[in-house]
DNA sequence: AGTCGTCGGGACAACGTTGTCGCGGTTGGC
DNA sequence: GCCAACCGCGACAACGTTGTCCCGACGACT
């Protein structure tokens, strides 16, 4: 910039006033100015600016579990919007379920002094982010609550949206349901397993330990605890998937048997309406789930004051066809 | 850091010294340190410390066409993963086809001074990005070249892809094929139908203009091309989609009809393996551009010297069967 | 005892901006 | 003709760090 005062021939101040667009200096020493930034190419430094001003950073982080997936694409999609709404800007980054990650990830952001944080935990503790809150980095916990400091958390109804699913299935005559889930330290998956063991108490079914299956949606694990459910003396007629991923292994594995449960996925999929048999499920929304968290987040950037708000996004049963096969 | 020094009774270097791990300081004095720093809650500001270095900011920027769509979400991630390998941070931004944007996002970035830029090139002109290259910025370009400064770029085989699948249908004994591809304004989408006349130029086949499609892959703009396809004296017995979106489309849209012709895609989707007629398509490895065009961004950033490479990765065909069907 | 080297640690400037203040010159009112 | 008000502009400090330099204390050697 000195470099620029020099050529035009000015101070430096009136370089950044006619840089800023600030008033106060004559149009013909402002084209002088404008003249040296082009000649020089010239750009501000916005870090500078930022450490000088010593406001807000007009930057965000989204920590999400894996941008890979549809479901967290769509999302980080959405909240890019808002940002730009905003003139922020998104720094964004994958967790892959691993807590050290998202805590070096989380922590990497603050020291960038992001504005906000907005972010679908992994880690069990979430204490290290207090610092961030008690600096004034607003944090936003996106898709599960996050254990820690009492921060606003956007999520959708996993209870209901799946237990709508089964009694859906319950509604077509099914009594022997299988449910199949990720692994039970997910908020998520936790959450879902007892909107199935809700809907199936209240029609009086009784649910046995081998119909219900948690983890890792592999094609081997999916595939073991298929054949658990199918096999013995009670076999399920229909299945509860418990996500996306965990329903197309289901998908995938099936594709080969004869023997089809009835099946409703959680969280909808691209090309589920075009399959053999097409799938019902209980779609979330996940661009509004990030839409949601990040206006939230700028609204208290905002200076929206008040206790720490819990949203809760309705699910909807889209029916295709694979759910509602009698048993 | 002047409160912790105050606290802990020591000189502003000193806390500078300790948080860095840099010799130089008793150990007695360093736990003192640690403890202020601890009680304060101190995180050092990222901002200045790059500032001051007047280095790296360890950080680059992304700009995509839209995260949400797969192939760029597994692109995103790939480069995710690179940046994190290298301790860098990443910014990321969709331009959303609108060049406008993606100047905008290339010169915020800029004005954050990212070490480099990985960009999804839909801008006609990227002068623009001169100021930054010559200002030591990295850019190289995913996907498509660009049109500005000559820049490190990334690409797939678009036209020999292309080719290959068009091939393919020909060995099948296809003559008639049609082919549907994105707004000829875009490269890959220009590449592709190359490849398409090539293959079809090759085997003596002469492609009739309303055979050829080519537009954004909205419901409409498809069925009506494909009425036109179909229609006439000499319907097409074979497509070759140009993009993912397009595949799907087409696939909707296919699904109500009788008349199916034989379908080659190009780039994989989830799911096509499971269709009613699995899907047979040209795979590009999304995952391995990014990886790829990040290591190479960051190998610049190492130092590496020479003119601007042109990096042409290879695809794969898949057959699953829609594409094997006989006229 | 004096000299030298080493080690711990602090003072200060600088990175690239911008907020504050004040200076010199012009204008306008009496 | 004098004073006030105003305008255009620059000097300077400060944001939170770190690189450089230097100082004082201490131990070891002549």
């Amino acid at each position: 910039m000195k470099d620029v005062a020099a050529v035009a021939g000015v101070g430096l101040k009136t370089v950044s006033r006619v840089v800023n667009g600030e008033p106060g200096v004559r149009e013909e020493t402002a084209e002088r100015v404008r003249k040296a930034v082009e000649q020089l190419d010239f750009r501000a430094n916005d870090g500078a600016r930022l450490l000088r001003q010593g406001r807000r950073t007009s930057s965000v982080g989204l920590i999400v579990e894996d941008v890979a997936d549809p479901f967290y694409s769509t999302l980080t999609r959405a909240v890019e919007e808002v940002a730009r709404a905003h003139g922020a800007l998104l720094f964004s980054g994958s967790s892959a379920q691993d807590p050290e990650r998202e805590r070096q990830l989380a922590l990497a952001f603050g020291a960038r002094r992001v504005d906000g944080l907005l972010v679908v935990p992994t880690a069990a503790d979430h204490g290290y982010l207090a610092g961030e809150t008690a600096a004034g980095t607003v944090v936003v916990a996106v898709d599960r609550p996050l254990a820690g400091p009492e921060v606003d958390t956007v999520l959708c109804d996993n209870e209901g949206g799946s237990r709508s699913g089964v009694e859906h299935l319950l509604r077509q005559g099914h009594r022997r349901i299988g449910y199949l889930g990720d692994a039970p330290g997910i908020f998520t998956a936790a959450e879902r397993l007892r909107g199935y063991q809700r809907a199936m108490a209240a029609a009086g079914c009784e649910s046995r330990p081998e119909w219900v299956s948690m983890g890792r949606p592999d094609a081997l694990g999916v595939r073991l605890a298929l054949e658990r459910m199918l096999a013995g003396r009670w076999p399920v007629t229909a299945l509860m998937c418990g996500n996306n991923r965990t329903s197309v292994a289901v998908l995938r594995e099936l594709a080969g048997r004869e023997r089809r449960p009835a099946l409703v996925g959680f969280d909808d999929f691209e090309l589920a309406d075009l399959l053999p048999v097409p799938v019902t499920v209980v779609a979330q929304d996940a661009g509004r789930l990030g839409w949601t968290a990040a206006e939230l987040l700028f609204r208290r950037l905002a200076g929206e004051r008040g206790a720490a708000q819990r949203i809760v996004l309705p699910t909807r049963l889209v029916i295709r066809g694979s759910g509602e096969a009698a048993p």
